[in-house]
DNA sequence: CTCCCTATTGTTAGACT
DNA sequence: TAGTCTAACAATAGGGA
């Protein structure tokens, strides 16, 4: 068969795809290699293949390249960081925090060590940053629980105040029905405080509720 | 003029070589990303220009890319760059600081919003490491420059103290040379505190040493 | 720098070993 | 997998705008 334009798309045949890869990739680093001599550029060039085999080839030190890369774009992430304050919008807060893991990720590589001061003190900033954004996280999230938690603390102080209420009117009324000798229940006045709509009475059980305790909160 | 073969090697025209550069580069990128599409591997490609501009392609995470590469190359046993003597280890800290990337990665997905209280202290404890230890490097950072520099100044104290003695000695000597009425300067000692092996006399030129500024530093 | 043009050189798909 | 072959295709040197 004659040889036909290819459309760049991956190519289903694993065997096909395998001998394309080793042949462009050669064809890749010779061109690389290449340019860099003709043009008196710097080259790093990172291949992994489909099933993770590594191919590298860099023109001059690799570390050197890819800190320089850093660099240069350490230099444009700066912007988007500085962003409105005031907004305490998680998005935004998630997207710094992504900035953030870019930047400790590009020192990840192989050092600390090729930094220079000034690159370990932007480094410093960026991920203080970090940290307050976190903490502020943290913060307000420890706020939101107390502010919950003081609301049901006092929604139950009024409950129980009005349940020590009820159970003076109750022993007040039975202490009334055992002077009287009267033991009929009905006679005994249920008051729910309106939680419990279109029941007027039930009164049978009422010891239970009063079984709680009146200081736990 | 038809176009010939050209032999890789340096292009000494400027202009010629700026062009064939910007060709070949695009050349090289269209060929990485057709790899990448065609074969499904992962591709960093990082180009420096002679004059510092940089281009840069990456199929996928340029930052995974390069870790990946590094961490197949510290798989290999071989030392990135390290180890200068006497200066903390920067392989552990660099280990450290990848596991708090991974850590804030894991974060990057969508929020800080799904996270609870539990798990953001966690990652306030994990980032206040990083900053510890970005911090920790930067200050040993400035101790390295700090000591440099001391020993510096205390070595052109030193020198200074020695040229001061040697000055002394000089107008020493031609005052009474001047005394005598002995022109020859042969006569006038050249003490050079050891830096000179093997030359005892030149003392032509020790006047433009005396000119050297004592005070400085 | 970038784009265009064209003759040439360089690369590679497909097939086979 | 890796090498070889060859027709076809892609890239590009040199030149001009």
């Amino acid at each position: 068969m004659v040889r036909q334009k290819i459309e760049i798309k991956k190519i289903d045949n694993l065997t096909a795809r395998q001998v394309t890869f080793s042949k462009r990739r050669r064809g890749l680093f010779k061109k690389a290699q290449e340019l860099s001599t003709l043009c008196d550029a710097e080259i790093a060039l990172i291949v992994f293949s489909a099933t993770g085999k590594l191919f590298h080839y860099s023109s001059s030190s690799m570390m050197q390249l890819i800190q320089r890369h850093n660099a240069e774009r350490s230099k444009l992430g700066q912007q988007p960081l500085n962003i409105q304050p005031g907004i305490n919008n998680h998005a935004m807060l998630s997207k710094q925090l992504v900035e953030l893991s870019i930047g400790l990720k590009q020192l990840k590589g192989d050092d600390l060590q090729g930094l220079g001061i000034d690159e370990l003190m932007k480094l410093e900033k960026l991920v203080e940053s970090g940290l307050s954004r976190v903490g502020k996280t943290k913060n307000e999230r420890f706020l939101t629980k107390i502010s919950t938690l003081k609301t049901k603390e006092s929604q139950l102080m009024e409950e129980n105040a009005r349940l020590k209420q009820l159970a003076e009117k109750v022993r007040d009324a039975r202490v009334n029905d055992f002077e009287q000798g009267n033991n009929s229940a009905e006679s005994i006045s249920n008051d729910c405080h309106g939680c419990c709509p279109g029941e007027d009475k039930s009164g049978s059980d009422t010891s239970l509720k009063l079984g709680l305790p009146f200081s736990d909160n």
